[in-house]
RNA sequence: GGGAGUUUAGCUCAGCUGGGAGAGCAUCUGCCUUACAAGCAGAGGGUCAUAGGUUCGAGUCCUAUAACUCCCACCA
């Protein structure tokens, strides 16, 4: 199938194509099979409402890059994708769709409700899946999977149960966090807070009898219809005589006692505190300890309630100004304060958070918590940036209850059912026809339906077939490594990881690699109302996915949020262009179809082997270690500097040559090509898809890249003296075509170069390589001196050269820069001397240290010795 | 109030377990050299935030300070 390639790389067709080759081809996906090695990855399941967005693209490409690299060294690699149902925020959508058709959920009812629901998934649900794809995610679609489905919902519903059956779910009347736009309950880490700027109100309350007032100050004066007492510090000296009094409660007139409570400040304020127990959490706690009513002046979305006819149905800021304005007409605003506080907000639509009592499901954390920080600590899972633990265990240590039940339709419902007959709740794997305590047929099922995260925390097992003990179940887990942002660990990775070890006794993965946020160019989050996001699908139409996938990982490091900046994609796909051209260029010479090395191996052959080995070396030691960016980086500089700047120069020769040595032609033919081939694969996980396509186009071995073997180290490749020699010449090279450049020289024009050195058979050796790297007219080397009369002489730790051009030296420009460079030697010997006559150094440091201090020393004192000869003829002319 | 991160070239950032600083982009110079101008060959540019300490040796380890960022808690 070889064919021609095009001039430029042209992401577009290639991509689509290669990836539909790869499905075609059946290499995503894997089957339970316990004789390969497992390696398992669960894809963090986007929402269904979702777009894929940067922070999308990262976290693919990441174990993207990971699977492809475990795949081809033939581990059975399973990347298991999914979609998330995200109740509240796809319930959100759709009410907000029902409203533009000018009904709501009450009108068409629950079952109406969830076909809609169903029938948006199934519109939406597969969009972010398709954009995940032209990333080139090598997941096994065929097991794509669900929050909702079959097997995902029967893990809910027995994980419920179990906790249930176990106590460590409760149903309870408690101070929760509730959003008066989404109206439904939230968990305490659904909270963001912001920092708003209000008002401290300072209001009087006066004695029943008629002795004075109390004198306090509060954030939400709307709250004073609920107030049922004023509390004090019990060792306040102002307030001593007031505990046990009665006070009036302005506006309402309800009589309420003054207590007295620690958990009042006496330095803060006025010292005194209403308390509200229905509307503030710490008023509940204090309500509780002094048995104090509570009560609600508030409906579901947050307006006063018709107990209070002056302010009912009115939203409760429309209320606080109101009440405000009365305090003030009757005498009871002291003063107003600004005054800067954080609120709560609704993490889905940043409404502010109105904490309320209310009837609700919850999981009992403590006894989950503590298997779940030991399984850290004694290092069953490890977090990479290891510094992330620390969140995880802060998390964990300071955790509370998690209020699982939601107001929702959109989700799993709660499997509680409620007899009317004795109250009793029956909750079952299976749903009950009759309350299993007295048998009435008449019980109703729990209207509410479960957090989302409920669901995702048991995605590593769920998605694998439990509660059934399957093939699969067996084979992938614990699955290996997660990869997500650190803004989800308190969210997901803490709940999977106390799920999985409650539910499976394993933890559910080894591995947990943490990734920063993907921030645009001026370090700003991304975010629709800022209007700042980078469209991932953009950038790749414009610059290809292989270039995206590049600048997402490279020149950032592990954990750290990072900028976008379009350049980076344009040097990836400059560098995706690089690699193109130069297996252009081989396909032009290549008449063989061997990737064998030849038995008679070239200088060059065996420094471009050499650096091939190590860069595979290092290569495999970082993406062990998870350091994917130097990894990238690493191939980046080898095939850039070392194969494209280099070695293909150094082989033209020998290509172009193709009837006076036919040998030596071949044999350049295998080299390259074997390099290129393991180039190509040693790249692959990165940038598969021009890879994949580029190794298509080049004779081969296999079906596919996608599933070729990933380069290993292989000690038979260390040349080391060939490429010491190698060197030797580049850097003769180096140092002609520098002072060539500093004489403005230009490489068409031509001239002689004289080589005096120890070695000469090394640069007679590299002849060619000098005449044309170095744009020498004719080479000679000799170990004798050689008369220096008008020459340019160019100087490297292992040889000197003269090139004859005359009347070219400018000779005020070259004493200055040898003078420069005499500086440098100079100071070099001297920073080095100093430490060689250090005792301590020469005695504590190791010894190979100390030996390259010593060999470079003899390499300055020798560049110094002949600059200053140089420098002497010079001046002598 | 508690915790974490960042501070390195003009910009964006690498720099793993300490052995004298790198990349991309930008800038300057010269090149259409038969793969690539999305390119080639060169060049300039850094008291590695500050002050101490450990060490033969510190961008790297320790302490303190400053600035910025983030997370958590939150006194009504």
């Amino acid at each position: 199938m070889q064919k021609k390639l095009e001039k430029t790389y042209d992401p577009h067709e290639i991509e689509d194509k290669i990836y539909a080759f790869w499905t075609d081809g059946g290499y995503f996906h894997a089957e339970a099979d316990k004789s390969k090695k497992p390696f398992t990855i669960v894809m963090p399941p986007p929402n269904i409402t979702g777009q894929l967005h940067m922070g999308h693209a990262l976290d693919c490409t990441l174990q993207d890059i990971i699977i492809r690299y475990k795949r081809m060294q033939g581990y059975n690699a399973l990347w298991l994708p999914g979609t998330d149902h995200a109740s509240i925020a796809t319930e959100a959508k759709i009410v907000a769709a029902l409203k533009e058709e000018g009904l709501s959920k009450d009108s068409i009812g629950r079952d109406e409700f969830m076909r809609r629901a169903w029938k948006w998934k199934e519109k939406y649900g597969g969009k972010i899946v398709s954009q995940q794809k032209k990333l080139g995610s090598s997941c096994d679609w065929d097991r794509l999977r669900f929050t909702m489905d079959e097997g995902c919902s029967a893990a809910v519903r027995e994980v419920f149960v179990n906790l249930y059956e176990k106590g460590l779910i409760y149903r309870g009347e408690r101070m929760i966090n509730w959003c008066p736009n989404c109206r439904t309950s939230i968990s305490n880490i659904e909270v963001e807070y912001e920092e708003q700027q209000s008002s401290f109100w300072h209001i009087r309350y006066p004695f029943k009898d008629g002795s004075g007032y109390i004198e306090l100050a509060t954030t939400r004066p709307e709250t004073l219809l609920g107030d049922v007492a004023v509390a004090v510090n019990p060792e306040d000296d102002r307030y001593a005589d007031a505990v046990g009094k009665t006070l009036i409660l302005p506006l309402v007139g309800r009589e309420i006692p003054v207590i007295a409570d620690d958990y009042v400040e006496k330095d803060f304020g006025t010292g005194a505190v209403k308390i509200t127990p229905a509307h503030d959490p710490n008023d509940f706690e204090v309500g509780l300890r002094h048995s104090l009513p509570v009560i609600c002046v508030m409906t579901e979305d947050a307006h006063i309630t018709d107990d209070y006819p002056a302010y009912a149905g009115m939203d409760r800021f429309e209320a606080r100004k109101k009440i405000v304005d009365d305090l003030e007409k009757q005498g009871y605003l002291i003063k107003t304060e600004p005054y800067a506080h954080n609120v709560g907000t609704c993490q889905r639509c940043h409404t502010t958070v109105e904490p309320r009592v209310s009837m609700q499901w919850f999981v009992k954390m403590k006894p989950l918590a503590e298997p779940a920080i030991d399984a850290v600590k004694n290092g069953q899972t490890n977090f990479i940036p290891e510094r992330f633990q620390k969140i995880y265990f802060h998390w964990l240590e300071n955790i509370q209850d998690w209020c699982i039940s939601r107001q929702l339709w959109w989700g799993h419902r709660v499997p509680a059912w409620y007899c009317p007959e004795c109250g009793h709740i029956t909750v079952s794997r299976t749903d009950p026809d009759c309350c299993e305590k007295c048998g009435c047929g008449d019980i109703v099922q729990d209207e509410d339906t479960l957090d989302t995260w409920f669901s995702s925390a048991l995605w590593p097992f769920s998605t694998l077939g439990w509660p059934e003990h399957t093939a699969d179940l067996d084979c992938f887990y614990p699955t290996d490594t997660l990869v997500t942002g650190y803004d989800i660990i308190p969210f997901w990775v803490m709940r999977m990881m106390f799920s999985g070890i409650e539910q499976t006794g394993q933890v559910p993965f080894k591995t947990v690699l943490i990734h920063g946020l993907v921030r645009d160019s001026l370090g700003r989050k991304m975010s629709k109302t800022l209007g700042n996001g980078v469209d991932p699908l953009e950038v790749i139409d414009t610059y290809g996915a292989d270039a995206l996938r590049y600048a997402l990982i490279t020149g950032n490091s592990p954990g750290n949020d990072m900028r976008y900046l379009p350049e980076k994609t344009e040097s990836g796909r400059n560098f995706a262009n690089k690699l193109w051209n130069a297996a252009r260029f081989a396909q032009n010479y290549l008449t063989t179809d061997r990737a064998q090395l030849p038995d008679k191996l070239f200088t060059e052959d065996k420094w471009i082997l050499k650096q091939l080995n190590d860069t595979v070396k290092e290569v495999c030691e970082n993406l062990d270690k998870y350091e994917l960016g130097i990894a990238a980086q690493k191939i980046y500089d080898f095939i850039w500097d070392k194969l494209c700047d280099w070695y293909i120069e150094l082989v033209k020769p020998r290509l172009f040559e193709t009837n006076t040595d036919a040998e030596s032609n071949r044999s350049a033919q295998s080299v390259l090509l074997y390099v290129l081939l393991k180039t190509l694969a040693l790249l692959h996980p990165f940038m598969p898809f021009i890879t994949e396509e580029i190794w298509q186009t080049l004779p081969h071995d296999g079906k596919a890249l996608i599933v070729a073997e990933y380069p290993s180290y292989d000690p038979e490749l260390d040349f080391a003296s060939d490429s010491e020699q190698m060197e030797q010449i580049m850097a003769l090279v180096r140092a002609v075509r520098q002072k060539r450049t500093s004489m403005n020289v230009p490489a068409s024009r031509k001239a002689a170069l004289f080589i005096k050195t120890e070695h000469p058979q090394t640069y007679l050796d590299g002849e060619a390589f000098i005449m044309r790297l170095a744009s020498a007219s004719q080479v000679s080397a000799t170990d004798e001196d050689i008369p220096t009369e008008g020459n340019a002489v160019v100087i490297t730790p292992y040889a000197k050269a003269y090139i004859p051009l005359g009347e070219l030296i400018d000779k005020d420009a070259e004493s200055q820069r040898l003078q420069k460079e005499i500086a440098r030697y100079k100071q070099e010997i001297e920073r080095i001397d100093k430490k060689l006559s250090n005792v301590n150094f020469v005695a504590k440091a190791p010894e190979k240290v100390v030996q390259d201090e010593r060999d470079k020393r003899d390499r300055y004192a020798k560049l110094l010795q002949e600059s200053e000869e140089v420098l002497k003829q010079l001046s002598s002319l």
